[in-house]
DNA sequence: CTTTACAAACCAAGCGCTTGCTTGGTAGCT
DNA sequence: AGCTACCAAGCAAGCGCTTGGTTTGTAAAG
């Protein structure tokens, strides 16, 4: 049943439905209580009939993973370069990381938090690399701010701090609830650059 | 086997010795990953001895989260009692919990904060219900600080927010580093109450 | 000082079940 | 003819946990 699907660039594929219902399942009870029979139940078919479109059940974590790591630098490019200045930046690049982690791609997102350990340190290293750009326009942007002296504090700890705030919130976050993500994601451009605390 | 014990609360007996080797076990493999076979070997008994001292594998990791629950809700409840300022009080809550997730307790409160859906239902509540104190002096200093106007942002919101910095701290905080837990107190402080961004 | 009693702590063995994954074969589309 | 997508059946390994019995520490009774 698979409801809407987790990730956006994915297609309907037999291969695209699987990564979809195996990052709903992974998100929902973690990645080593779900079971290949769970996710071939998902989708309708047998679960030895998985190993038709993946190695292991380990390669299916990681494409997830992979998934969403591209399609949400792309998003992270385009908000950037959609932007001026460096404080509109910053706010850009908030909102799109909000928008990827309690909106359209937000199961991936997750499980790629929560369930990073389950990946072998080889997969390990080859999806860090992939984040390696992802994380430098944070840098950059802080940076950039840093030397305008919009704040003092250090960049690299800003980004650490901003993730934390960001990576948490799919925890409490209701999106039919009074605060939008645009006013929360203003709520945390302030905790940065410090206006209207 | 067994470094420095993980949980201060805990003595040396055979219960106390086989919950800090789960902690320790369940933060580096995560609770499902970890066998009660691994925790017998960190002890040095047989896997079905276990259950001597505990009913399931389950009831291991409630204990560990009972445990530093009980010994951080003490933790905070001093830290707020020596302060009489509400800023000062907020400080002293920051420096506090993160003393509790980088220093003497990380392993178990790492443990209670990524393996907590591990816990059946039932267990959910009632460790939910332990903590309840705990998050409360955090709502009472911010909403104190709230009704003072020293900010102007929902206590509810920012109590998420600061949850989500502290609790991703141990993804890269380095303790031998140049930026001591003080000194991150006073940048997290200053998220909140707006002071030199 | 020895004996008896008893509970806490533990061992050796293994049961029943679930797991990821394999195998050999089939249906359907191009 | 050949490819993709799948099924039916099951294997080997690992899992949490049980069982029945043995050791060990402690302390009162003789």
């Amino acid at each position: 049943m698979a409801e809407s699907l987790a990730i956006n660039g994915i297609d309907d594929s037999p291969r695209g439905r699987l990564l979809s219902a195996a990052a709903h399942l992974f998100r929902d009870k973690g990645f080593d209580r779900t079971t290949v029979r769970d996710i071939a139940a998902a989708v309708g078919i047998q679960s030895g009939s998985i190993f038709h479109h993946f190695k292991t059940k380990e390669d299916i974590l990681y494409a997830v993973m992979e998934e969403v790591i591209h399609f949400n630098t792309a998003r992270l490019q385009q908000a950037v370069a959609s932007e001026a200045t460096a404080a509109g930046k910053l706010r850009a690049l908030i909102r799109a990381e909000l928008q990827s982690i309690v909106g359209d791609t937000a199961e991936a997102m997750t499980v790629m938090v929560t369930e990073w350990r389950c990946l072998s340190e080889d997969k390990q290293r080859k999806a860090l690399a992939l984040r390696s750009i992802y994380e430098q326009l944070w840098l950059d942007s802080l940076s950039e701010l840093h030397q305008q002296g919009v704040m003092k504090t250090d960049p690299f700890i800003l980004r650490r701090l901003l993730t934390g705030m960001i990576g948490w919130t799919p925890n409490w976050f209701d999106r039919e609830g009074p605060v939008s993500l645009d006013d929360l994601a203003d709520i945390m451009l302030a905790r940065v650059i410090g206006e209207a605390p």
